[in-house]
DNA sequence: CATGAATGAGCGTTCATTCAT
DNA sequence: GATGAATGAACGCTCATTCAT
């Protein structure tokens, strides 16, 4: 009311102050979460690296979950597209699941193993955002279809769920890499088995 | 040290009593980490429903681990037992399969699904104790054994690795059961279409 | 460091209540560390009687030592400013030190003989703070000072060692007030009867 | 009532046993103290180190300040002789004096700083027991007795409070030696004044 | 928009102490 | 006489959260 035509223009600069304080605790944010998974980091630390107020934290983000959830929503995108680009080239459905199981380790040393394990059971968390669901994760979305194209085109069982086994392969690779206490070569073992047995599910040994 | 043989039978006096408060502590922290999950039940409601005084908590019990611990100690023996009990009878590996999802179920609707998720973990936290290995779950265990001599029968596939199918298969069933916004019926549907999926990967298709 | 000129403006009013809740805990403090000494007074007292939260104590003082030195700092510069007064005035060694025994017993029934002893054994602690040195002490420095121009005056022996005598005299005086067992009938005989011991090592007896 | 003559002798064993775990506990307590100061020191670690029960440290002492007490009693008698043997031998006042404080300089290094500090402590304690009042002191009473005499000799000024001069200069002993801040040699230095300036206080300057 | 003071709940821990055995 | 289970009070501390400014 006692604002004149400026308040849009002030308004903007407070957008473009907010924005930036944003990114500033998103980027401080992912550094603390990598080194002590989001559990035990704690938001003092963040908001210390972040130079910004304790209180600032939360003005941005009514929780924790929430700092979570945009990082992820960041690195989905990009492993979408990742994943969109591989399947638009020539490849069958053991490639598929090798470039899947690459994929998710790319992703989770980018994250480190104790933040991975995090946003994971994001997935899995009772109480989990909406949008966090399966249906919406960008690669199971074109997992599933891939599987479906596949079936079509008679190189699998008949009767094979292209959802569910999309969600089993997915889930187990996720499980897989949360076992931590194997080493990596354990690790690669166990996967290259995964995904061997996962395509003896879906198809008739040739 | 410095007693004789009379003092252990005394003692037993002691350790009978010793005995019931923390059994008393083990059930109310069962009750209360249905409610929230071992990380977040609050000790004080604890101690408090078991009727002892807070340090009593610590005096039985060093850190919440160690109650869930002693919990899964429990469990796992009783499961064991029923699961050991049905092998002893005539059965089929899709049976045995079946079996195991309906102890686990058994398992997860006794402890709700909060702890059951927590006591998961157990198995896959980069800290779990030395005896929460994989290789030292009874189920698992008693399920790679049973793979192994089905495929001895030659009734699966001649490459077939007991150890990581067995692993698969309880991975994929506690990462299901996990996956709590389904509804039960997604869920169980969900659930059979595992069993079936995994039996496809183990043998071939009669 | 972000701020701007008018932020120290508005931050006044913070800095009011600030200094307001902190004001209100200091006096409890007092209260309790008068009644049970520092080391034994009870912090929930403390809060219960500021009317503040239990944190809110914590997050004014690191530790009860921090208190107590806040409480020090308050009468140390009343004390100096006090005996700096009297020492503008007229007055020869024996008024002197009659005025710090005065001085000194104002401040023991202030503070209460725990307390007090408290405060005194934070300049004999191994772990003492820089600041509290002797050598920091305002009477003491005082007092040095005044032994000093009295023997440059030839009203003392030529060898008196200021420093070492100044500190013998208060370290006497506060010990003769931590002997809390005698009646103060005693204590005032024995203070007197100390001054004129003291007088005795300083200056011929005439 | 049930019980026949084999009482006494019964007794007399529990006597025995009695008597070693005190020691035990008392031989303990000293190496505890002497390592963190009384104050310190806690309980777990003597018991611990004595190899006995918590509780049983209660049975035979109800409090902290009862084992100092015990310690202390030792040493005293043994100081006190050591103490009248020198006072047996031809001595003027000078040493005397000089001869108390490496009495106590002895015992400090006995005893190490903090227990020794603690223990002098409890000699101004508020709370202290009866027995530890000056009056009783072993080396204070030696004291007053000698300067009482060298008053008589007429080696003194006539009006000298033997009673009150040997509390000032016992109680300036040992309040410089809680004096901890300063370098041994500081303290030395410091300590050869305060005998000096005490002997001024006492007699007419040669 | 951002801040910092203040809160309140809980944490894991210490420790003197009691008491039945 | 000695024990160990149990207690209760306080401790220092963390941290998500609120709120007036």
């Amino acid at each position: 009311m006692r604002h004149n035509g400026r308040v849009s223009e002030a308004a903007t600069r407070r957008d473009v102050q907010r924005e930036h304080t944003r990114a500033r605790l998103l980027d401080a944010a992912i550094v603390e979460f990598r080194r002590s998974g989001s559990q035990m980091a704690d938001i003092n630390a963040i908001v210390k690296a972040a130079g910004v107020a304790r209180s600032t934290f939360y003005f941005h983000f009514p929780t924790r979950e929430h700092v979570l959830l945009e990082l992820i929503r960041r690195d989905e995108v990009q492993l979408a597209n990742e994943f969109g680009r591989f399947l638009d080239t020539r490849h069958d459905l053991p490639a598929v699941l090798t470039k899947i199981v690459e994929l998710v380790l790319d992703l989770e040393s980018r994250w480190g193993s104790a933040l991975f394990h995090d946003v994971i059971s994001l997935y899995f968390s009772p109480t989990r955002p909406e949008r966090e669901q399966w249906a919406n994760h960008p690669i199971f979305v074109l997992l599933a279809a891939e599987i479906e194209r596949s079936r079509i085109r008679g190189e699998l069982y008949d009767d094979v769920d292209a959802y569910h086994s999309a969600a089993f392969f997915l889930l187990g690779v996720y499980a897989l890499l949360t076992t931590a206490g194997e080493s990596n070569g354990e690790r690669d073992v166990a996967l290259k088995k995964f995904v061997t047995s996962t395509l003896r599910s879906l198809q008739p040994v040739g």
